[in-house]
DNA sequence: AGTGCGGCCTGTCCGC
DNA sequence: TGCGGACAGGCCGCAC
């Protein structure tokens, strides 16, 4: 489910009420998740304070004085802010308390999100030290993108969601990004223009943006921090509308499968 | 080295 | 109403 923009609007949505805090607690009803979330974790954050909140591709990263506490959300991984005493339904697996009373709530029904714990630097931590570039920044650019494609035969859509390539494009943007340029998700990669990875790059970056600000995408799991859903979802272009009439040309929306994940795209205005 | 697939989980929906 | 199967926002790890 989250991606980038979900990421990000749950970062943004509970920064505020994490940030100077100091855990008192963390409770682990569940631990099994991608992968075991680590026994000594509330030993080890239990008197350490949040000193800031970061976030890289679709990784959280809650800093403190002892370490770096990194969270995945998965699939359907979700992160709440509560006050006061709310019971634990089914799928909150984690809860993080602070002193002021105040509790982060970690919900995951598919448990395909994780939650692990680094002493050192985070971004030198395996799983995100061989991500690609942050979309939203200078570093993604036509470029970048078509140098990185060439001599690469898989489809521009696999490429993109490569979190080595870019980190954060999931499977909704990209193919949101890829209508945005009139770029048929099943072209080879390399076999598309330095011109048209320009547009590539300036849609990926465009779509990323406008979900984050309608506070990213709700299909059914995500909640911001609030308990709130996103509201980009009335503005997808093609995801999820197979079938139905393209909003330039009419033509309908076709739907294929690349590397096991849904296709959505216009056959008329992506080529 | 690049590529594609299986698998990790639970929940939901659809066809029979 | 029940049941099996396909599918769902991610991504690691493995074979080729």
């Amino acid at each position: 489910m989250p991606e980038l923009p979900e990421v990000e609007t749950t970062r943004i949505g509970i920064a505020p009420h994490v940030l100077g805090e100091t855990v008192t607690d963390v409770i682990i009803r569940d631990g099994r998740l991608r992968w075991p979330v680590p026994k000594q974790l509330r030993k080890t954050l239990v008197g350490a304070s949040i000193r800031k909140l970061s976030r890289r591709g679709k990784y959280l990263l809650f800093h403190t004085e002892p370490g770096c506490m990194i969270l995945h959300l998965g699939m359907s991984g979700s992160l709440r802010i509560l006050t006061g005493e709310i019971p634990p339904e089914k799928h909150d697996h984690v809860d993080f308390v602070f002193a002021s009373g105040t509790r982060l709530r970690f919900r995951d029904p598919r448990r395909f999100g994780c939650i692990l714990w680094t002493a050192g630097d985070p971004l030198h931590h395996d799983l995100l030290s061989k991500l690609g570039p942050e979309p939203l920044s200078d570093d993604l650019d036509g470029d970048y993108l078509f140098r990185k494609a060439r001599k690469r035969t898989q489809s521009v859509k696999t490429f993109i969601m490569d979190s080595r390539i870019v980190a954060g494009v999931g499977n909704i943007y990209a193919n949101e990004a890829l209508f945005a340029a009139g770029i048929n998700p099943n072209r080879k990669a390399g076999r598309i223009t330095r011109e048209r990875y320009e547009k590539l790059a300036v849609c990926i970056k465009d779509v990323l943006k406008k979900a984050l600000a309608k506070g990213g995408t709700t299909l059914r799991d995500f909640v911001n921090g609030q308990g709130e859903p996103g509201y980009f979802r009335m503005e997808l272009q093609v995801y999820d509308r197979a079938g139905g009439p393209c909003f330039i040309c009419k033509s309908p929306i076709k739907v294929n499968r690349l590397g096991q994940r849904s296709t959505f795209y216009c056959p008329v205005c992506q080529t």
